[in-house]
DNA sequence: TCGCTTGTTCAATGAATATTGAACAATAAA
DNA sequence: TTTATTGTTCAATATTCATTGAACAAGCGA
């Protein structure tokens, strides 16, 4: 098993961030993410395992998730309080956003 | 001049004004208008006019600003009010937000 | 009228991204 | 040890997106 790399984010730009949320497929795994840790099967994200992974890895790449291994799943966690600190207010509007699609 | 439209930003999802937001161009532009309306001219992007012209209509698209013609100009302005609105917090966070790139 | 300014549109190109299925790796359980 | 579970990676394909330069349109001023 690799290490799981997580960037440090301050070196993340914003632009990153904005584009990690701007996938619907994304902001659904985002938002089950907020209501507490989970693995990628909990998830119940309509993709298949491979582009489910890959969604994944998009967002731990741009500072947003973060992974531990246990066993053979991945505990994924979303970087709240890191995010709020470098990003104050993105997240929270994010979340809260309501409307179509 | 064809008449310019202006989507209802009730009917714009998230993840589109994010896919707009997530450009280190577009967030130039939105940057500058946000300290009031200016022209295409004004806005001292680094782009050939027909990129910067293809990088307004996707902002004006996605909602985000407004154009009125003035001449052969086009004065545009951010929809602040109405994106606070729509999703609140998040343009404040989007203009707030420091750091690289 | 002639030219200048401002901006849009088009076609073409290249780059980035999403998705799929197969193969793989690591762990856990029977 | 064998099998099932969980997830990653790879190659291939399709789609979307950014950029360029040329052509165009509309208004303005000399």
């Amino acid at each position: 098993m690799p290490t799981i790399h997580h960037p440090d984010l301050a070196t993340i730009p914003l632009s990153a961030v904005l584009a990690a949320l701007s996938d619907q497929t994304r902001l659904d795994i985002v938002r089950k993410l907020a209501s507490g840790p989970c693995t990628c099967t909990d998830m119940d994200i309509d993709a298949s395992k491979s582009a489910l992974s890959h969604h994944v890895k998009v967002l731990r790449q741009a500072g947003l998730i973060h992974q531990r291994a246990e066993g053979t799943a991945r505990i994924t966690t979303l970087r709240q309080d890191e995010l709020e600190a470098r990003f104050p207010g993105l997240l929270g509007s994010v979340l809260n956003a309501e409307g179509p699609i």
